[in-house]
DNA sequence: ATATTTTTTTAGATTTGTCTAAATTTATTT
DNA sequence: AAATAAATTTAGACAAATCTAAAAAAATAT
C-alpha cells in the first residue's frame, strides 16, 4: 500500500510523540506537524478509515498495528537516506535533515534494502538514532541522559536531542561528539552542573542544561 | 523557486517532445503524461503564470528560458539517480526508470551536486543519454542510429531507444550493450538487415527494426 | 467554400489537504 | 456543582490537480 507523503508525515510524527511521551493529543500533533488542530482531526479520520489509527474522537488516538509498522519504515528510510548524506555525500551531520524529510517519502522499499546494504548495514544514523532493520525490528540500546548516568561508569555518547547549531557548537568545543567515551566525575548540587573525564583529555565541565541533552549507552 | 513534482513532470515532457518533434501539442503531451487533454490546458495555464511557458489559446506552447532551464535540471537529477542506482547500488538499468521519476522531484541543488561529485561526474546515464551538468549544459556527442552510420567505421554503443525487455533480451543475446564497439560490415538491400561485427566475435545479423532503434557515436 | 472531423478549450465537479470560525466536549477552578 | 477555560471537533470554504461533458476553434475533406 502507498500513502501521501502528508499521511506519512502524521504516522511518523504519531510514533515519534507515542515514544515519548506514551500519549499523543491532537494539539500536540498540531505543533509538532506546524499546523492546525481542525487539520489535524481531519487527517486523524483518514487515518483511521485506513486502519493506521485506533481513534474516537474526544477519546485520543494511537497507532494502529499496521500504522506503526509504516511509521517504523519510513524512519528506516530516514535514518538511511541521513548516513548516506553524511557518510558518502560528506555533508555535515546538522544540515542533512530537510533533505531525508524529502528522500523519505521514495516508495521502493527495494531501493531502500539495496541502500542498507550499499552502506553497509549501518545501526544507527548520525546523530545516534538506532536505524529499524528490513522488517522494522529496531534495536533498543537504552540511552540515559547525561543527568541520569551513574558517576564513575565508563560511558559512550550515542545521541544528542538538541541538535542547534550552538549546542553543536559547544559540544565540538568541548569535544563531544556521537562515540565519544566518558564518565561522569561529580554532579555539583548547587547549579546541576557535571564534571566529565574524556580519556587523555583535561576534565570538563558542562551545564544541566548541556547534559539534559546528550545520552550516553552504559 | 519550487514547484509541485506534477508541474516539473509536465515541463519535463514538453522539453522531451520538443526535442523530439520540434513542436508539442496539447494532445501528445495528454498521451505523454496518461492523462486527458483538458487537464493538460488546464496546467498550460498554470504554466503560463508563472511565465515557465509561451501559451497562446490554439495557438500551440513552448517552453520559455525560464522553463527550459528547470526541465534541464530534473533531467540532470533523473539522469544522476539512474546512473547511481545501477553503479552504486547494482540495480539493472531495466528497473531504475521508476525509482528516478520520484528521485528527481527532490529540491535541494547542493545534493545533486554532491551525488555528481560522488559519482565521479560521469558524463551519461546507463541507458546512454548525456547528463547536463551543474549549470545545464548538455554535451551532445551526436549519435547515430545503426541505418545511418557508415560501413566499416568503429563505432561505440551509446543509446538503446526501444527499452522493451524483448529488445534488451534480444541484444544481450547478440553481446551489445551500451559501451560495445563494432563496425557495420554490411547493409543487405533486400530486407535492410545489417551486418555487423563486434571485435574477437563472428559477426552478427540484425534486423532493420532492431537496428533502428540501436544508437551509436561514431 | 461548406460540411465534417479533429483538436483544444471551457464549464462545472471531485478529491486531498488545508484553513477559519463556531460549536461541542472535557478539564479545571472556585 | 456551576462557571470558566482548554481541547477537540464540525461546518463550510479554498487551492491544486484532476475529471467528464459540452462548446469553440482549427484542420481536413468533399
Amino acid at each position: 500500500m502507498k500513502y501521501s507523503s502528508s499521511k506519512e508525515n502524521y504516522l511518523k510524527a504519531i510514533f515519534h510523540l507515542q515514544e515519548e511521551d506514551g500519549v499523543v493529543t491532537t494539539n500536540a500533533l498540531a505543533n509538532e506537524l506546524q499546523t492546525r488542530a481542525a487539520s489535524v482531526t481531519d487527517m486523524l479520520k483518514k487515518l483511521k478509515t485506513q486502519k493506521l489509527l485506533l481513534y474516537e474522537k474526544y477519546k485520543g488516538f494511537k497507532l494502529s498495528h499496521e500504522g506503526k509498522k509504516v511509521a517504523v519504515q519510513i524512519i528506516r528510510k530516514h535514518r538511511l537516506w541521513e548516513y548516506f548524506l553524511v557518510e558518502k555525500l560528506r555533508f555535515g551531520w546538522e544540515e542533512v535533515h530537510e533533505m531525508a524529510e524529502e528522500l523519505e517519502h521514495i516508495s521502493s522499499k527495494k531501493l531502500v534494502d539495496r541502500l542498507d546494504e550499499f552502506l553497509g548495514f549501518p545501526k544507527t544514523d548520525p546523530h545516534g538514532d538506532p536505524i529499524p532493520d528490513s522488517l522494522g525490528k529496531i534495536s533498543m540500546k537504552q540511552q540515559v541522559s547525561l543527568l541520569d548516568v551513574p558517576l564513575n561508569i565508563s560511558a559512550e555518547v550515542s545521541n544528542i536531542s538538541d541538535q542547534s547549531s550552538e549546542m553543536l557548537d559547544l559540544l565540538k568545543h568541548k569535544s563531544i561528539a556521537i562515540g565519544t567515551k566518558l564518565e561522569v566525575r561529580k554532579r555539583f548540587a548547587f547549579d546541576n552542573s557535571i564534571e566529565l573525564k574524556i580519556k587523555n583529555q583535561p576534565a570538563i565541565t558542562i551545564s544541566e542544561n548541556v547534559a539534559k541533552n546528550v545520552f550516553v549507552i552504559v
